[in-house]
DNA sequence: ATAATCAATCGTAATATTGCAATATACAAT
DNA sequence: ATTGTATATTGCAATATTACGATTGATTAT
């Protein structure tokens, strides 16, 4: 069908598949990385240096901002881009979480 | 197009990506937790738990072995999959990796 | 051998994603 | 007002994902 069948699934379970869907592409990985390392971030200088066409990069800024990953504000005559610190720290500790279930090595499938 | 562009990115990029969409999923998410509480799965199990029919089940369990996060071994008349360690063990470090370059709030953007 | 059970695969429909050219919008400088 | 610069949006084509019924293959019990 290709409809996710977000009904039958608690509501963390669905918000943690929303979180890692928008990291789950190597652009968005690559624009997130780049955000963190210069502690912001201006779409044009993503342009140059990604290799993708300005439009896809904004759809990919749109997608994350969506969610709530990264914030913008205008600065001038670019935006502004940056990690919402809010949403930042929900991802941490839900990931963690989700890790933590993970005792360790099982018995069977050896 | 609808084709990602893995050529312009980074092995790690792609790879952290990958395994993030692989886990992006409400029904994978839940499948997983579903191995990692009971520390053991069978399918048959998950058919009646999820409330999806068992063809999806199978073909998300496919995508999860496929990307091998979780591996299977033929247990009696039932298949038991099992969370790998090894990928697990990338998994968590690569994403700690990727999540420690935030440095904390920044100066623009409020 | 036959039937029963479990999981994988196939085929298909519905929907989502990715990428970009073209265009639109917003603002600054002239 | 016009031109430039930066980002957003639209529209579209190509491909991927999700879901499931139907079928197949493999194993166990009879």
């Amino acid at each position: 069908m290709g409809l996710t069948k977000a009904d039958i699934f608690s509501k963390e379970q669905n918000r943690l598949a929303m979180l890692l869907k928008a990291l789950a592409h190597p652009a968005r990985i690559a624009i997130l990385q780049r955000i963190m390392i210069s502690n912001t971030c201006i779409c044009g200088d993503l342009v140059g240096e990604l290799g993708l066409a300005q439009a896809t990069i904004s759809q990919h800024l749109k997608e994350l901002k969506s969610i709530g990953i990264i914030k913008g504000s205008i600065e001038g005559t670019s935006v502004c881009y940056c990690i919402d610190p809010d949403t930042w720290k929900v991802l941490e500790s839900t990931l963690q979480d989700f890790l933590a279930n993970y005792k360790g090595e099982t018995v069977c499938c050896q």
